[in-house]
DNA sequence: CAATTACATAAGAAATTTTCATGCAAATAT
DNA sequence: ATATTTGCATGAAAATTTCTTATGTAATTG
């Protein structure tokens, strides 16, 4: 159950995370003394102190800092290495990382919950690890191993990584009723209005439809709820997925500012790391998410 | 001194790479029967049986084989971290994994030998490992990890590497006294002559001079001694570096077949993984090597 | 200034690992 | 065919390692 792994190692890694000994005890279920002793031993074959400690307060060392992060990105893949020679019995272990943008729950073409609920149901023994974070980041993790599947509109491709398509995701821009074009007919509404009041857009790759010459962006988020708020205090007009919008519009809080022009698209990709083969439970994931996606394009 | 690393995986690749239990004692410094109970402990633990053995013989299963690849690679990755980890306190320690062409010895302007001195001379606890490998093969191993760095005459380069030229390598073709051009005046020697004569190439990057529509190679190979003997035989021309010829040369056994269309030279280049910081060690050894070049252009 | 918190340490207890002695089965020698 | 040797497995005792309990110390807090 654990080939590689090592308990000094480990031991540092939980007691950085916890801050101290004291609660690294629960964590790791051992006693404060035995945790002093292993931390004691891992200095002596370092040569150096990894922490200060004590009464006044913890921190990690400069050279702790860096051994720390070494050690979790090891630990990991040392993980990793286990769920391979363990998988070799035909099983289905180890951890699942899996990436995915925000506001994904709710985008049609892509039932998550779905996939999730398809892979849990199957024998297996996975530790699940769901991050959010932006297809830049995402891609990041991927490559270092941080995760092992990602699902997000991907704008750049890595030469790294294998994608494949899922869905696509409908986008539109709006604004809240606060804002002077809740009201403006809509044979109003084209490029040149727009363009004259404050865009909200993301951070991380621009989404908005292809150059409609808008304005400088006035604020940037990296997050749908987030863009949501700017847009509600009606300060900002902004492009969200339809499918986030949507529960908005309908309850009158938000507009859809769709002239023909405004209308766009961005393509859901899953992406993992390029391998020969991948480990069993990511390869099943994947499986299972095409698997997802199918089922809702026949609906 | 050692901070990953498992002594059930240790164990493992050692039983495998002594081909039985009994060998693996010496090599690892206990009885038998500690080795027998890891075994069953680390087949236990996977869930299947990694070799066969007993008085019938020894062999990896074939879950075996692949679980004895993978230990492989990691507990040299293992390695690695450590020496990562012991190198912030300032030390220079780990596997040092060197890889070059053969024929590199005499090479003038890459003294290797005053770049391993100047090394050896710091203080320091490396684990030197040297390996002799064709170019591509070199490129492929400083990919996986296998090598920190190689020297060679890189032919493609990878946008995995980081590479630093070194020096020129000159090139000419030559002859044996029983090849029928071995007596023919110098003015007679041009690619016309050249061509109604069987070539002996180098399998891995061609790297005879540019384009001189010679014939197809009769016969490749994959090393310098192997060039020089298929030369030798008379039955064919064949190009080799200036410097590992000269001896021959001198000895009336080679003739060189220099017309002007018939002298090139290939850079030779020092590649690690592409990296923001590589370890002391490998660091230390690039410098050397550097030096050790510098020296040699001064004389 | 007492109480508390966070860690260090010593000694014994517990758990793990190794060795030693021996057994067994297959291959080889007689 | 029988004996011997080789390669590994196993049980019990020994050795080593690791943990817990109990206690100590220093810095902070009330």
């Amino acid at each position: 159950m654990k080939l590689l792994r090592n308990t000094l190692l480990e031991t540092f890694v939980t007691v950085a995370e916890c801050g101290g000994f004291s609660d690294a005890q629960f964590a790791l279920g051992i006693t404060q003394s035995a945790i002093s002793i292993r931390i004691r031993d891992l200095e002596t074959s370092l040569g150096y102190r990894v922490c200060e400690r004590g009464r006044g307060g913890f921190r990690l060392t400069e050279q702790g800092e860096i051994a720390y992060q070494k050690a979790r990105d090891m630990l990991r893949s040392a993980r990793d290495f286990d769920a391979e020679l363990l998988e070799l019995r035909n099983a289905v272990t180890g951890d699942l990382r899996i990436g995915v943008v925000d506001a994904v729950s709710s985008l049609p073409g892509l039932n998550l919950a779905v996939a999730l609920q398809r892979f849990l149901q199957r024998p297996n023994e996975v530790r699940l690890e769901i991050v959010v974070a932006s297809p830049i980041d995402l891609t990041q993790q991927l490559i270092s191993g941080e995760l092992h599947v990602a699902i997000a509109p991907f704008r750049s491709l890595s030469p790294d990584l294998d994608y494949v398509e899922l869905c696509a995701e409908e986008h539109r821009l709006y604004c809240s009723t606060s804002h002077p074009l809740f009201d403006r007919p809509a044979e109003d509404i084209g490029p040149q209005i727009l363009s004259q009041y404050p865009l909200c857009q993301r951070t991380y790759d621009m989404l908005v439809s292809p150059d409609l010459g808008l304005p400088e962006p006035r604020a940037v988020v990296a997050n749908m709820e987030a863009m949501a708020m700017l847009i509600e205090t009606g300060q900002y007009i902004g492009p969200l997925p339809e499918h986030f919008a949507k529960p908005r519009v309908a309850q009158g809080l938000f507009r859809e500012l769709a002239s023909p022009e405004l209308c766009w698209s961005s393509p859901f990709s899953l992406a993992t790391r390029r391998a020969q083969v991948h480990r069993r439970a990511v390869e099943l994931f994947v499986q299972d998410v095409q698997a997802a996606c199918a089922a809702v394009s026949y609906d």
